[in-house]
DNA sequence: CCTTATCTATCGGTTATCCGATACTTGGAA
DNA sequence: TTCCAAGTATCGGATAACCGATAGATAAGG
């Protein structure tokens, strides 16, 4: 997986699959602006070709059993970094 | 600031001062692997010409005023992004 | 049909990120 | 004082991550 922009997508689609435009709102819903086309799409290519998504006829992408557990390893990692994720929502509130 | 390395410096500074081998040491814990010295010390340049920490006659890295408020600015940032980041722990777990 | 708008996708280039190799500095032991 | 180890720091280069411009595909409306 390339980098936090594949994670997010593995995350997202974990939840419910989309379309590459749907997912481009919902990220930009997280990261306050819509990631480039020439930044999602190739995104998805690898994801794609790494076997963690697949896509229908409709273009409609769908995270595959390989993707799952990939993105369950990724979870791993990301809350060994940032165990303490839920200090830092304190932190930003005050 | 930089990408996650940076932050993540900043966020461990919040917690405790520390030297540039104390603060390799915390993100080996963190990452799993020290980074290397080319990553850490350009890193750590970085945000003390940025004015976000200063550096002590004993090596003693300090979180400044400024570097607070830019942490406080990048969780507020992280949990836009990451705002579900608990389902993601019950992801990794099963 | 033909046009238009939206979505999908690719390409080249730019910048960010990071590492290994190297060198300087410092403090303590011999 | 001399030597050595550990910490600090810099440099050049490799790779990852991303964007803007562009173009093809598809579907709806005139």
């Amino acid at each position: 997986m390339k980098g936090f922009l594949s994670f997010l997508i593995l995350w997202i689609l974990k939840k419910e699959k989309m379309s590459g435009a749907e997912i481009a709102k919902e990220l930009e819903k997280r990261k306050g602006h819509k990631p480039s086309p020439g930044t999602l799409y190739p995104a998805l290519k690898d994801l794609r070709e790494q076997g963690f998504i697949s896509c229908d006829k409709d273009k409609v992408y769908t995270l595959t059993k390989s993707g799952e557990k990939e993105l369950e390893s990724a979870c791993k990692t990301f809350h060994e970094i940032f165990y303490d994720a839920h200090e830092m929502h304190k932190c930003c509130k005050k």
